[in-house]
This record gives C-alpha cells, structure tokens and sequence, in this order.
DNA sequence: GATATACTCAACCATATGGTTGATAATGGA
DNA sequence: TCCATTATCAACCATATGGTTGAGTATATC
C-alpha cells in the first residue's frame, strides 16, 4: 500500500482548475481521447494536452496508446482519496458542531 | 441559492497546498488564531496570514475579529460543495465500471 | 503613556502555471 | 508512397503563486 497520504495536495491542485474540472466530467462518462477532451475546449490540442498531463501526474487518469490515439480513463483511486479526505475532516468538524450545540442546549437548561 | 457551481475550481486550488491542508485538518479540531494555525509552519506570520486568505476567499474558512486576535473557523459549505461533487464524479465512473462488469458477464454467460 | 502582541498590508523576488507557436514522431488511409 | 490525423515536445511569454521583509494598525498590559 502506498502512502497516497501526502501527495493530496497534488490531486486537489490537479482539481483546481476549471478546464480540468470539465474534463475529469467528461471522463466520468466514458473513456476519451485527449482530442475529445480537447473539443469544447477555447484552447490548441497542446494546451489541452498538458492539462491532460497534469491529470495523470496526480493520479487521476491514466492514458493509453492505442493505435495513433491516446485513450483516457479516469483513475479511481485518487478521486476517492480526496473524497475521503474532504469526509473526513468536514466529519470531524461537523462533529465538534453537534457537540457544541448539545453543550449550549444542556448548559441553557435549567 | 447561490451558484457555486462555477467556483468549485478555487476550493479545490486552494486545498491544493501542503501548508493548507494542514490549517484545514487543525480547523477541524476546532477554532484557531492566525497565530496557532502559523505556530507549527516554517514560515512568517505574514506567510501564514496570506494562506489563510486564500482559504477564506475561497470560502472554507471565516476570520472573525476578537480582540486582537482573529479567530478561524472551518465553513462546512465549501468543503461539502467539494465533497458533492467528488462523489458525484466518482460515483458516475464506478456505475460505468460496474455497467461494463455486468455486460462483460452477460457476453461470457453462454 | 509606553511597550509588547497579533495581525495585515505593500512591495518585492523567484519559481510555477497556463497558454501559445513551430517542429517532430507515429499511425492510418488514399 | 504521400498526405492527413493524433499527439507530444521544446521554447517561449505573461501572469499567478508562495514566500520574504519592513512598515503600520489595533489591542492588551505594564
């Protein structure tokens, strides 16, 4: 098991990126090429190919050759890694809220 | 209802950032100064003010004045609007996995 | 009032990022 | 074989980002 741990901030970077964004939404639907990708796109097919890279950099998909296209799947695992993250501590978070609540609530009943 | 849609790329930029993800996970625990959020970084005070304005711009923190002293707090709403939307991505792609199983078995299943 | 504390702001610097163009490689189809 | 398609690479440019320092503003404390 890899310690994905601290290279989150890679994977949410890789996120913060509205051309980004659309493309892991493409992606969501189906296997791509980088020219579908780069299709809706106000941008030259180099450009969009860097953002492509900068995906499989963090992890979040992974691009095969085949034939003179390069398919691109989404990769799983690191979506899920920030999904965990975010869970996690706005869990935490949401926790010490309810606490403080029942404390305020028991703290006013008299 | 505010659209946030559209802004989701600047929570994620600014969860992408070692430094601020650890101000994130302290937040978690509960309220911080500036100055307890800048206490475990290598860095200024100033640095650490700039990070915590990224946050709050981005909308996964508040700074309230008390005292001398500003005092953060996590905001639940960027981080579940982040969250909405990995699992919503994430989920997309694993229901096509699990499409693409079940097709694969019926094919084989002669 | 004088000084220390907590923080922000502005200016600055080095590096990263998002985009372009032009050249090149590899594959597909006439 | 010849040309078009798909994609990457390298070089370049403008702007954003992450950090610093130095100064300034409130607030607390002596």
């Amino acid at each position: 098991m890899v310690d994905n741990g601290r290279q989150l901030d890679s994977v949410f970077r890789a996120l913060g990126d509205p051309t980004r964004l659309r493309m892991i939404e493409q992606l969501a639907q189906g296997e791509r090429t980088v020219s579908d990708l780069a299709a809706p796109l106000d941008m030259t097919l180099a450009g969009a190919s860097k953002h492509v890279g900068v995906l499989e950099q963090a992890g979040l998909l992974t691009r095969e050759k085949r034939g003179r296209e390069r398919i691109c799947a989404l990769n799983q695992e690191s979506l899920f890694a920030a999904r965990d993250w975010v869970e996690r501590y706005s869990a935490f978070w949401s926790q010490r809220l309810d606490a403080l609540d029942q404390a305020l609530k028991e703290d006013g009943d008299d």
